[in-house]
DNA sequence: CTGAAAGCGCTTACAG
DNA sequence: CTGAAAGCGCTTACAG
């Protein structure tokens, strides 16, 4: 009889491994799942690892996901919004706690409208995400068997794990009014999907202003020939052009610099940017316009990405620990997928401001 | 007897679509498959169909995979480096593509050492990567049960289906070179963890300059403040401050201003670089230097990201279709896993460059 | 301390 | 044209 390997092209099962270390196969899951209530002797559960190892044993996850009913997968779908730089550490640390535990972390970013979304091909225990789900997808994941769903559509209003929120908008405002700055606008680009995000931003940054006193806080929408549109706000955009010569735009709409000097003229000083992005439109166009930076206009952008680094003026910017948040999320998902309450007052990591050249 | 549905706690399976449409379990199985090689009528099938809708049944992947020996699921193992902006897009139509031919595509970004990759808990048909897969990677897949792995470890030497180099730095040189630029290099940040995937760029570029009779171009490393480097390449870096005087740097390396400024003087006027952020450094350094551009240095970067009309001056860059790459892709995994030999002559998207202020 | 056995929900030859 | 039945590889009460 041919013992079963990496050689052979059968796959080496449970039953496998209970012949090579002579028990049987129930003894075999014991051991290997460690299953509490089980007394098993010393010498056999090192037979029964000796054995699993030497023949690489893998579990089939599919058999065993069937007999139990659990997956062991995690599936976190992906906002629609472009996703910040720093989510791949966020996501690696969740990762990794989580495989500590037992889990795997499915990250699905749903392109349009697919007939088999995710949830149906993985069976998650868990599926979790920034915004609230569809109804129809709600219903998808019941009848999917998805157990677990976050934001919970029973208890709509909002995250128990903020994955979109920081104190982020308020260390803008509060390091703009440090250094001297009274009338702020906040900005975002014009045509990101990301509405309810920079809604939420926005309304934390207005707050924010009004906490200390400074006057209300508008929101501006900042035009930029690298952003396609997903719906036209024109009411308040601001046109970018990135040689400010090539324009052909049908509308007679301010230059970027003319809005900019708007802004001045109106007596703002300081830009809380909803994303680098944002802040690198404005600074761009203050460039141009040869508005000086910090002494004109200041701004702050959120994220810290690459291109606040990389911008000429640097970008300040609000910083995130992202491994923290990671950790923050495989805590809340594993305290969930145990059915164990959330400890009280845990601290979500506290963002930093990073100043460069532009505050 | 309760019917089973949304409302009960209990999954629909396809027994209560079989007492539901009045036929056996294993017709209900034909019908939703649409098993070839099975002549069911019309009626029953209608009946089937309808019972299914009605009592809003999804079959259990599991028990699908561990009967059948397959998952369709398809897993795409996510590079090192960091990734380009539009891989996004890349994903979301590889997605629908094979989402149409009943596959899901699963992405994974794998991070230091975890006890189980996600193949072990996916048991995918495919697994798929932008290089090749260390041999204990490639055992540990072999072990679960994962029949198709690519690049394929019997057959080393390179992706049947290139997913990381395109004909982009040969359109960079070339567009240099209609521009009237003869002396160039081929620029990198240092730092950057994708090794593999710059000399791959690097040598095709120096092909190409080889091709039109253009000097041998050197690849240089730049560093920048905002990347921590892996490994340190310190041979020929060119360092760059974000402020321009808080340098802190131990070493006396020369001025990211000063060695552009050696670069002008051997002569060199174009810069073929690796990314949009080595551009955007190069640039940076440039606007700070006061050099002109493109009239003293020309610059073409690689991907067309954001940042490539963000900064100012705007970067040309080289821009691919992420879409028709990302079909491609798709169509290549469906004929890997039906076992179909690909068709020859299929066209990779052609790449284009979209010129910008810095060339 | 260990094993025999039912069951998870499918697929798939096989028999009518 | 349709159904009865074995089997995929696990988990998990239950019985010794």
């Amino acid at each position: 009889m041919a013992v079963p390997g990496p050689d052979t092209g059968r796959r080496v099962t449970a039953v496998d491994v209970a012949h090579a270390a002579g028990v049987s196969r129930a003894t075999v899951g014991f051991v290997l799942n460690d299953t509490p209530g089980q007394t098993i002797s010393e010498g056999t559960r090192q037979r029964v690892l000796r054995a699993a190892e030497l023949l690489g044993y893998r579990p089939n996850s599919a058999a065993r996901a069937l007999a139990s009913g659990r997956s062991r997968i995690i599936l976190f779908v992906l906002p629609d919004w472009p996703v910040e730089f720093r989510l791949r550490h966020y996501l690696d640390e969740a990762t990794l706690a989580l495989d500590k535990a037992g889990y795997s972390l499915v990250t699905y970013s749903r392109p349009g409208q697919v007939s088999r979304p995710l949830w149906e091909s993985l069976n998650p225990d868990l599926v979790i995400g920034p915004t609230p789900f569809s109804a129809s997808d709600v219903a998808s994941m019941v009848a999917c068997g998805v157990r677990q769903i976050y934001p919970d559509p029973n208890r709509p209003g909002g995250l128990d794990l903020s994955l979109t929120i920081d104190s982020g908008p308020e260390l803008q405002v509060d390091h703009l009014h440090e250094r001297g700055h009274r009338k702020l606008v906040f900005a975002a680009l014009a045509g990101g999907r990301a509405s309810s995000l920079v809604a939420a931003r926005h309304g934390a940054a207005q707050a924010q202003a009004r906490a200390l006193g400074l006057p209300t806080l508008d929101l501006k929408h900042v035009d930029h020939p690298g952003i396609v549109p997903a719906e036209s706000s024109t009411a308040d955009a601001l046109t970018h052009s990135p040689t400010g010569a090539s324009r052909t735009t049908g509308k007679a709409a301010p230059t970027a610099e003319d809005a900019l000097r708007g802004w001045l003229a109106a007596g703002i000083t300081g830009v809380v940017a909803f994303d680098d992005d944002a802040a690198a439109a404005i600074a761009g166009a203050a460039v141009r316009a040869r508005i000086r930076m910090p002494a004109d206009l200041a701004i702050v952008g959120h994220g810290d990405s690459p291109l606040a680094t990389m911008f000429v003026p640097a970008l300040s910017s609000v910083r995130t620990d992202s491994a923290a948040r990671g950790r923050a999320f495989a805590d809340f998902t594993l305290h969930k997928v145990a059915g164990r309450p959330l400890p009280v007052g845990r601290l979500a990591p506290k963002p930093t401001v990073v100043r460069r050249e532009t505050s």
